[in-house]
DNA sequence: ACAAAAGTGTTGGATTTACACCCATGA
DNA sequence: TCATGGGTGTAAATCCAACACTTTTGT
């Protein structure tokens, strides 16, 4: 049953690497970064998670946002550890263990001046409209979806898709993509009021011909839990 | 910025762990099994959460549950992955990225005739009289803490902590031991009968001089979603 | 008959849902 | 003045928390 005390270097047959969920709402629908394989891969043409290889200074959630900036052009994102994947067959060329991450974002972070090393062209993807995907990347999206749905019910991490200040609508509208369904808008506020999250900035959103809407803000950045739906 | 090409074995740097932080509840304390590291160890006489390495073949999950067996002996668990730990210098002995589970029983699985290698002895320790820890453990007991006492909230994973039939009091107590406060035994009774997770085995447990109680059993094994308290 | 835990209902208060109209603005 | 989204209150229904006594058994 045992085989003889490996080695160290037997130890080290796997290869780490990180893949990250980028979550964006884009007109009214929950939407994905994905980059697309380079032509030269298994996975020619199919499209991919953003994420890539961890290296040994780095810890998983560095190596994450190493690769945002570096294939995406992305920084100064929320990110949080979703899921480590480690079939031994995910990747064909090799062992390969990918540790999760999604991040939440309001607008497209991509700058374009950045190396965009790594994906052929990277774009926003509905989340019911994905290409074909590489690797095990459908089931940690799934996983990602998942988190998100759940998460945005008890705490207050609606406030990394959307901007800084943000009218209430705004702030209904990304509750309504996510569950899917439609709320009261005066028993939304009643609700979302209650549990002290938001602050009024006491400035106003005008946009063409409407009355001004106040803006909002969370008052913690900090992930705080509280039942809100 | 970016070094040259790195190779495949510049990037197998990694040892690969896994630490399984098990729960049960041992006369009213919710404790966790802890092995005495080895004395030739750089962490000798600390304990540490049940784990090791993971081997080529195994899958994460595969290699925690070899683990159990192995050095606590330990099968047929109820298991669930927690999180990934990643810093470079969680141990001082070189890099190595653990990914860590939490596991619940109702009793004490060890069998004795198993191999026990690995660690001087095994103990189950309540959660608020910890022994001095080796590694990041005392961080990965306290995530794995922070999941359990969520999750017993608005899942039917109670039930992992309790034999197949049990009585209503005893699974009270589950909830008292890990919310940490008590319940109203009338309102108890209701909540968690209005989620339909228990079903009557119309058996009932006979003890000393009592009235015999009527002992339930969870309709599913597997997790199940829904509001509990 | 008593000790010990099992089992059971009701009520008042709090929360939640359902629902419709006026407001402020720019064109 | 009109079109557009912004903003507000109330009543009925539901849910939840608080609360104490009777039952069953073995000794």
């Amino acid at each position: 049953m045992k085989s003889p005390k490996p080695t160290l270097e037997d130890l080290r047959f796997a290869v780490l690497a990180t893949d990250v969920v980028c979550f964006r709402i884009i007109e009214g629908k929950l939407s994905v970064l994905l980059g697309k394989v380079d032509a030269k891969s298994v996975f020619a043409s199919k499209w991919a998670v953003i994420g890539g290889l961890i290296s040994p200074k780095d810890t998983a959630d560095e190596a994450a946002r190493k690769h945002l900036k570096n294939k995406a052009g992305i920084s100064d994102i929320y990110m949080e550890q979703l899921y480590t994947f480690s079939n031994v067959d995910r990747d064909p060329r090799g062992r390969v263990v990918s540790v999760a991450y999604m991040a939440l974002t309001n607008i497209d972070p991509r700058s374009t001046d950045t190396n965009k090393a790594g994906y052929v062209e990277t774009k926003w993807f509905p989340v019911d409209e994905l290409p074909p995907l590489a690797y095990d990347h459908d089931e940690i999206i799934a996983y990602g979806l998942v988190r998100l749905r759940n998460k945005i019910r008890y705490t207050n991490i609606a406030q990394f898709l959307l901007p800084d200040r943000f009218t209430f609508s705004q702030l209904q509208s990304v509750y309504e993509v996510l569950t899917g369904e439609g709320v009261d808008k005066r028993n939304f506020r009643k609700k979302v009021m209650a549990t002290n999250l938001l602050k009024d900035t006491g400035e106003v959103h005008k946009e063409g011909i409407m009355r001004p809407a106040a803006l909002y803000s969370f008052t913690s950045k900090k992930i705080i839990i509280t039942e809100i739906l």
